[in-house]
DNA sequence: CTGAAAGCGCTTACAG
DNA sequence: CTGAAAGCGCTTACAG
């Protein structure tokens, strides 16, 4: 590789100088620059990294730390992460915790030492204290971690009132809602969004916990249309969950939707796919990986944040798992 | 942050010697090693890989080139290559080119000025001689480059020729497949495996291209159903088209798999997800990336490779879109 | 406008 | 066994 000597020697300047004309910092006489430009060209110089890190202590790369890449979930969401980096010239690395504290430990401490300049969390299982006196750039992204951490999270108490109101006006009398594992804050707000609606309404319901595997959900909606063949609405904290309730309800021998109505929650691809494709909640996938990246470039670059706390709106997306509502 | 010299100053030692019980290398007294580590561990120490990197051109990460992380292929090769990088003390990052030669050239310009240890390439829009003059250890995956680049892919040839056996020994007297874009190393290999295989057993057949995506599939396989109604058989190139498939075949009013057996490509989870769930041709994702990752990290450490070129062997899957084979 | 020098945090010959 | 020094490739005060 090329170095700085290299085109200082070739351009009869000092190092300083090619330094300057790189950074377009302080200043360079015409002729000098000209010779810079010309031996950075012939030498096809580019420079080193590494060595601007050390000196910086900055890397230009950014940490995203989420469960597991190969939840469908987050695909969508690494890449909109990675596509507004690259804009900005930063570079994403991706860390994959298993919601494992000792891996999200390695993978901190490892991150600290390559000088990272900012970390988007997805996931949370060390304390508020310690993500502080970590001492950078934070975004917490569909988790709420503290106050004075900025966060991107989907209004999830409102789309799941949208979901179980959807299932009321298209004539459900006994909804059931399979809700995620509590203490995970979206999983939580939807079950509370269901809760209260189902009681505003005061519609007949039944809540069952299952992972985010689809084979759980399965299992868990096939005992229980054994129990109660009078379910006929479906509301699931996630779309893979949602899979998992039409797969038990055609063991079952019930027709969708035409016994059970069904809505998911997430607006991940898998959802088009499925046959009957599934009415869903969707978030704006995309739009919150995107808007994390640039909340936390903003902080990195010092730049004035006019907004600590994004609460994006998801969208009913009606498909063929819910009878149409007549109104 | 803490540095050696911090380190040093309260071990009372130098540097040197510090730098040495870090790396385990050249002697060491035992007084003074019990000071280093005492000290390092009193104040938290963790060495500064960006300083090691410029001394030894050398980063500690692999750089993971693919098209598109939200195309559900590619998350679970992601994490398999994530996984034996932890395990090895590596860091990967993941690079989405969308096939796009100058996003690719972008993406490995900024990775060399990182000193990147090494590539695993799934997309390649650069020549084989581009590649090499990069002078990176390489591992090519899911596509070959070129003779001299170890490459790890499934046995396409052979998964297809099963794939397309198991439906002509269910009675499919007229078979599709769809095919996917011509030029890439997969979708050919898997389309001169079903053409050997109808060829050998005489059976008619029709191939379509589409693109990996399912709106294009389904469309594709919408309008032949209509031209040809006697279609009672398809193989598709990937999950994704086969979900396609399915979706048309529901807008057909043909029921799968009584008028229409169906096998997929793949392996992914999508196919677990679909009702009924899909019958399909599954590679050792999880394996092909793990095995990728070895192989460059070997590389990378200068370890003989006992093997250059890894074919592995994709497994069918019997699902619910084919009907039992009597035998 | 420009160069010599120090420094970012490490590692490794080189002396001793 | 141990330390001083040079060097990895940059950047930025500091002189001039």
């Amino acid at each position: 590789m090329t170095t700085i000597k290299d085109v200082a020697k070739y351009a009869n300047v000092s190092v300083a100088t090619v330094s300057r004309v790189l950074n377009k910092k302080g200043y360079v006489g015409k002729d000098s620059e000209k010779a810079v430009l010309d031996a950075i060209k012939a030498l096809n110089y580019k420079p080193n990294s590494v060595a601007r890190s050390l000196y910086h202590k900055s890397s230009k790369m950014i940490g995203l730390l989420m469960p597991d890449i190969s939840n469908p979930f987050f695909p969508e969401l690494a890449r909109a992460v990675e596509d507004v980096a690259l804009t900005y010239g930063y570079t994403v690395v991706i860390c994959n915790t298993d919601e494992d504290e000792q891996k999200e430990r390695r993978y901190l401490d490892a991150l600290m030492q390559k000088y990272i300049d900012g970390l988007i969390l997805t996931t949370n299982h060390l304390t508020k204290e310690e993500y502080e006196s970590l001492d950078l750039p934070l975004v917490a992204l569909d988790r709420i971690i503290s106050e004075d951490i900025p966060t991107v999270v989907a209004d999830n108490f409102r789309g799941a009132k949208e979901a179980t109101s959807y299932l009321a006006d298209a004539g459900c009398k006994l909804i059931l809602h399979i809700r995620g594992p509590k203490g995970v804050h979206p999983a939580d707000r939807r079950y509370e969004g269901f809760k209260e609606t189902v009681e505003e309404r005061g519609i007949a319901n039944l809540v069952v916990e299952a992972g985010f595997k689809i084979n759980q959900a399965e299992e868990v909606v096939y005992n229980l249309l054994k129990d109660y063949p009078q379910i006929d609405g479906i509301f699931a904290s996630s779309d893979v969950m949602a899979a998992g309730a039409m797969k038990a309800a055609s063991r079952a021998g019930k027709s969708i939707p035409q016994d059970i109505q069904l809505i998911g929650f997430d607006g991940i691809p898998l959802g088009e796919m499925l046959v009957p494709s599934l009415t869903t909640v969707a978030q704006p996938i995309y739009e919150m990986g995107a808007v994390s990246a640039r909340l936390l470039i903003k902080q990195i670059e010092k730049k004035p944040l006019d907004q600590l706390n994004y609460v994006l709106d998801p969208t009913l997306v009606i498909r063929q798992t819910t009878r149409s509502v007549d109104e």
